[in-house]
DNA sequence: GTCGGTGCAAAGCTTTTGCATCTGC
DNA sequence: GCAGATGCAAAAGCTTTGCACCGAC
């Protein structure tokens, strides 16, 4: 199946990769739908099903319900909150070697990498300490 | 908000701490099933939420579109096949140090890490490395 | 006794899919 | 011209939730 270069799909990927969040197939609609009005969720969800499994975008899951994508395939982490789902993005100072030996391990089959740390965004964080602190 | 220690809570840990694949909430409640025959969907769900929030259970999305679980939240890493979503263990030889940095900058945030990799599992990777040498 | 948990079933949402039509190659 | 893509709308399927009752503390 080789894939046809659509205006949608172009459009999708574009402003996947132009936003700096993380959107589920929804957000990413509405946003799409600015500059297509006639697209429809349908055409979002094929095109972000065959992008992520041609490693072009990377399927976030692990935080609440939605599935989330990120148009940035390039390395980095995430901490996902396991108390609201928010993400964050993580950029630690040197994971270069690490990757180096993973993917030698792995060659040639990874697309994309998605560190996921569960744990607690600050908000969270900070609203929960308050609490201890209280109580 | 305190967490009782109830029966259905207890066996869905366990239940979910002995297997060792990344089951969804469906498959773990025909797990669970078999200890507690009376319980509902419903709870497992439930459960689930409450104990993924707590950092106590893993939660896992990034294949297809259901959710998984993973009971074992000991530093471990996963390759998340792209293309039909299976989720392979991956034990690197060494990654401590880069844990250490990461955990020494987010300290007492994190709960869990989920190291997931989007890729080919091999069963995919070589179904597709057969396909490009016929074409 | 109170507050959280459970079972059941219905509701809610996200995601997928069938079909006719259209577009890229 | 054909295979793949789209729009639309309906269907499917996963997850959540309201309610009455039960159990832990």
């Amino acid at each position: 199946m080789k894939l046809s270069r659509t205006v949608q799909r172009k459009v999708i990927m574009d402003e996947l990769r132009k936003l700096k969040c993380h959107p589920t197939a929804d957000e990413l609609y509405e946003v799409v739908r600015r500059k297509l009005p006639r697209i429809s969720l349908g055409t979002v969800y094929r095109n972000l099903e065959v992008l992520s499994a041609n490693g072009e975008i990377l399927r976030l899951g692990g935080g609440k319900k939605q599935m989330c994508f990120d148009g940035d395939t390039s390395r980095h982490y995430h901490l996902i909150c396991c108390r609201c789902g928010v993400v964050e993005d993580i950029v630690p100072g040197d994971m270069g070697s690490v990757e180096k030996e993973l993917e030698s391990k792995l060659t040639g089959r990874i697309t994309g990498v998605s560190v996921d740390f569960s744990g607690y965004c600050r908000k969270c964080a900070s609203q929960l300490s308050q609490k201890a602190q209280v109580s």
